[in-house]
DNA sequence: GTATTCCATCTTGTATACCAATACGTGCAC
DNA sequence: GTGCACGTATTGGTATACAAGATGGAATAC
């Protein structure tokens, strides 16, 4: 099997849905007054939209046109995002964003786990709570009533609170590897914020987990986050196998 | 206290110093056939070698005659190492290496602690040894009369040890991770191979974890290598120590 | 002597044109 | 259907140009 993905250029129509969507998007990200910093960070959300999606070919001329801006800007944007393993190029033949590899998702969900319980065991050892987890007690710590129910919010507070643990345990360094790996599985992860029932399992296995750091019982606060990131791993896997049928079918059409 | 460093463009002794040793190690990095690799590779190089020092700056034109190639390749390979940490750039003003930040560094080698000492304990619930494994015992279980002297050699090899320890523990994405780790104290570390003794005590540790790790003796594994780890850590920061002081007392003359 | 201002110069960020090498699709011959 | 030739598209790299802004030093003011 060809490492290769099948040619499937970006309709007309998606391409359409990416700078709309883009164009609302933009406030918050023009403030960097760089344009590669700008196409970057444009590129990259609308791969984590769906909007560019796994084997979809372009080129730097097409990006550029599309963007409105030079090939010299695109590029860079373009071998970042390849560093950071989004995109493939091919030479004389063009860009690719990169397959789904599972293998490699699920080795990141397990490096992911493995920073948490460093952190959280860290956070277990202090004599007094970082204040880094004031705010997610008051955004997990609330009555139901109170509680967010959309998915994409939710899913972007799921984020910044497993950040925020590893973030609070002090280490600059593994915080930002730790970012990385959010990076790089959200594409996925996101489809596991598209059902209630699993915001629900969040709010409250958010607050065990919290509240267990609160109380330093390490072992119980270790147990609660792995559970909890492995249900999201394999939740995620669920999903992400009709998502897979479903692209197979669109295909086949 | 301002981030920018003292402004000390690379003298025309260094930039000789450095064409010279990069001409000599071109054939193993000019394989690659893109010359934005070859820049990056070459780059990397000077600065692990001290011949690129922290602080130095220089600009995208300066290092493209130095290299023989157009800025085109070379902002290439230059914002990959920005991306990685090494260098930084100031907007209309040029590009610096990036000084040496001493708590980033002992934060990275929690980071790689972490890493390894799950990688052990992955190996050491596996029934069968890792073929990985085999190549470390060849080189690491030698009598000592076999043993390699030199110290670049020696860090080389020390590198690919513990490497390969993540490496045969079978998560791709936390080799990767620890690679990066590895190539950003790389240029600490190898202060720490200056010395006979520490040659040797690595060779001694080295035969002891790998042991622990054959006869599945988990805690001693860990313990082992942790301690390992620590010392290296400690005698670097004594060594960059006397580095720092003899680097201030030339600025100062 | 010291502070300030001004100006020539340098540097990045971006655009543009151009070229070589090559991958690719298409149409044609068979 | 199969193989082949050819035109086209695409990357990788070079060169040039220019705007905006940083820098450093000279000239000036005090």
């Amino acid at each position: 099997m060809s490492t290769r993905p099948a040619r499937r250029p970006a309709t007309a129509a998606s391409r359409a849905r990416a700078t709309a969507a883009v164009a609302a998007a933009l406030p918050a990200t023009a403030v960097r007054s760089n344009l590669a910093e700008q196409a970057y960070a444009r590129l990259k959300a609308e791969i984590h939209d769906f909007l560019l999606v796994p084997g979809d070919r372009f080129s730097e001329a097409e990006i550029g046109t599309r963007l409105g801006v030079s090939r010299t800007p695109v590029r860079e944007a373009l071998f970042r995002l390849r560093n950071e393993g989004f995109l493939e190029v091919e030479s004389k033949s063009g860009w690719y964003v990169r397959p789904i590899d599972f293998d490699k998702l699920e080795q990141l969900y397990d490096l992911r786990v493995l920073l948490e319980l460093a952190s959280v065991a860290k956070l277990c050892t202090r004599a007094d709570d970082a204040p880094e987890l004031d705010a997610l007690k008051k955004t997990w710590l609330l009555p139901v009533a109170e509680r967010l129910t959309d998915g994409r919010e939710v899913g972007a507070l799921d984020e910044q609170f497993h950040a925020t643990l590893v973030r609070a345990a002090g280490n600059a360094e593994i915080a930002r590897v730790h970012w990385d790996v959010t990076e790089r599985i959200r594409i996925i992860r996101r489809l596991d914020f598209t059902r209630g029932d699993r915001i629900d399992a969040t709010y409250t296995e958010h607050a065990k987990i919290l509240r267990a750091v609160m109380q330093r019982k390490l072992d119980q606060a270790q147990l609660l986050l792995r559970s909890h990131v492995e249900q999201s791993k394999s939740e995620v896997r669920k999903i992400t196998l009709a998502m897979l049928q479903q692209a197979r079918a669109q295909l086949v059409r």
